[in-house]
DNA sequence: GGTTTGACCATAA
DNA sequence: CTTATGGCCAAAC
């Protein structure tokens, strides 16, 4: 059989094997011009409260990926460890694609910017 | 195979 | 506004 299959976390948990994988997929549908919170990925993933290892597979991912982290901010609306490199390379990227960060990290407009995974499944639900 | 390293969130005071 | 606390654990070295 599959000698390395794709693991999946226990029933009745979130977290586990190929965590940051999930995470990476569901920042992947986030469109240009939108952006998320870590929060909103883990709710959309099943749990708010593993918003912090969203942050953690984030973190990890290699440079040139094809993932838009830059549209993933806190939950409330400012890019995170500001004042970082990842930072000023995330707000770049933010206002490249029209998206108004004030130099405070403050994204303009959040809760209308914000993409909300209606798309997909999610148990923990709002 | 134990240790290190990470970009959060809700709530309370 | 700030500080503290509890929740949460994979992946790379």
């Amino acid at each position: 059989m599959a000698r390395s299959a794709p693991r999946s976390p226990e029933p009745g948990r979130v977290v586990g094997p190929g965590f940051h994988a999930r995470v990476h997929e569901r920042v992947r549908q986030v469109p240009p011009g939108w952006v998320t919170s870590y929060g909103d990925v883990a709710a959309a993933l099943g749990a708010r409260s593993v918003a912090r290892h969203v942050g953690f597979a984030l973190a990890a991912l290699p440079a040139g990926s094809d993932v838009p982290w830059h549209r993933v901010v806190t939950a409330r609306g400012t890019v995170a460890a500001l004042g970082s490199s990842v930072a000023r390379t995330q707000a770049r990227r933010l206002r490249a694609e029209g998206v108004r960060v004030a130099p405070n990290g403050r994204v303009q407009e959040f809760s209308r910017r914000r993409w909300l995974f209606l798309d997909g499944t999610s148990p923990g639900q709002w």
